[in-house]
DNA sequence: AAAATGTTGTCACAGAATTGTAAAAGCGCC
DNA sequence: GGCGCTTTTACAATTCTGTGACAACATTTT
């Protein structure tokens, strides 16, 4: 399994270099923009980790590129500031995932798990293959919809990262600021009510019945849980 | 929670501690480089925001020791300047985060609380959020809630506190003063009804038979007790 | 035993804190 | 401009907690 990171700051650079050569994947490092393109098109490789500041062609533009070359291969974005990541959303580059600055190294690694697995699943049953289930609910990541019975309901980037975090803490409570931190990048706004809001719309399209979720409980005073 | 701010610009130091303080972490400061090594080792703290550019000893330096002696205890940087991220980013310091000046006070704790959360360090529920027995009852204290068979009883960050506090005790009486001290904090109730109150509620949810408790037994004229 | 006394349990309700949601505004992109 | 998505605002709804009145209970005193 080849990882190609493209990051321009060194010490960024070398630490994902060291973790993930620790856990045994093959990396090949890229420090701009340029230099990263190449390296997709000469190694190959099967995941992308992509910083967005970076020197001689933005990370974006990279994404851009890549994508017009292979639609397939995975891309993580990395991003120093949460303001980016509305464009990363925005943008349709075909990102399946990003991450705020600050990272902690065991994050990226299963982020980057659990994009592979996805994405691993994706190849066996073609096009689109169920990704994960939550209760009778089928999510379907990389198109954005989830599909329940007959019913197709068609969700968000942000509406599968909020179902994502809740299904890999299946049956333990994450908490409102982890949530936060995990969605919108740490230091976002401490007294909102976009979390709530967003918990609210995401209810009324995926809940059978929203007076009594089943899949988003509420836990009060500490925060969410999905109960598998 | 005892945290370390080691920052050799007064204004900064105090207004650190005072925010700090006023959410309820202990402070202890240091105003150089080796001040701060020495209260590391005196005061063993659960986590240090360290400035880079200090007298005596240089936070690089310090972090760097530090880390020879503790390799878990979280370290925030605070750094002057943008160029100096570059070595902070870097694992060799095992730095878990940094932040530049001039820096919000709501980042700053947004931040701290972070990476205590990632580390496993903040809990609402208590520094320890394993799962205890009383009885036929099992109390997860992270879930807010206890399991009785099939049955699962929704809890309050109260209720698990005044629980742990019984089965911390089991076998001996928990004065009602007591209980008040550790549950609410000291100097509180002088004459209210809000323990027993506490008490009549949280027996209706998890006594079997709230005419003859079996969890929290009623010492007339001394408390409460939990009998193994 | 009965009464007196002090202690604990419970009810009803108010205030506080937390969470839910509709409406409107912001933002970026056709 | 419209459109889709997100966030803010403002308020409603819900949940949690503490209070005061009073009932129930235990203990001591008559």
């Amino acid at each position: 399994m080849k990882i190609l990171v493209a990051e321009d700051d060194a010490n960024t650079r070398d630490a994902l270099r060291e973790v993930l050569d620790r856990e045994g994947f093959r990396v090949v490092t890229a420090s701009n923009g340029r230099e990263a393109l190449d390296l997709f098109r000469k190694e190959k490789p099967d995941f992308i980790c992509l910083d967005v500041m970076m020197p001689e062609l933005h990370g974006y533009e990279v994404c851009s590129r890549i994508r017009r070359e292979d639609e397939s291969v995975p891309v993580l974005f990395l991003t120093a500031k949460s303001e980016e990541i509305e464009k990363v959303l925005g943008l349709e580059l075909g990102a399946d995932d990003y991450m705020t600055k600050p990272f902690g190294v065991k994050e990226v690694l299963a982020r980057i798990r659990a994009i592979l697995r996805r994405s691993g699943l994706l190849r066996k049953t073609g096009r689109d293959g169920a990704v994960f289930t939550m209760g009778d609910l089928e999510i379907h990541p990389a198109e954005l919809r989830a599909i329940r019975g007959t019913q197709v309901i068609q969700l968000t980037l942000r509406d599968i990262h909020v179902l994502r975090v809740l299904h890999e803490w299946k049956g333990k409570v994450v908490e409102r600021s982890r949530m936060s931190d995990l969605v919108w990048g740490v230091g976002f706004m401490p007294e909102s009510r976009a979390l709530d809001q967003h918990i609210s719309q995401l209810r009324k399209r995926i809940e059978v019945d929203v007076s009594s979720p089943r899949i988003v409980r509420t836990v009060h005073g500490l925060g969410y849980r999905y109960d598998g």
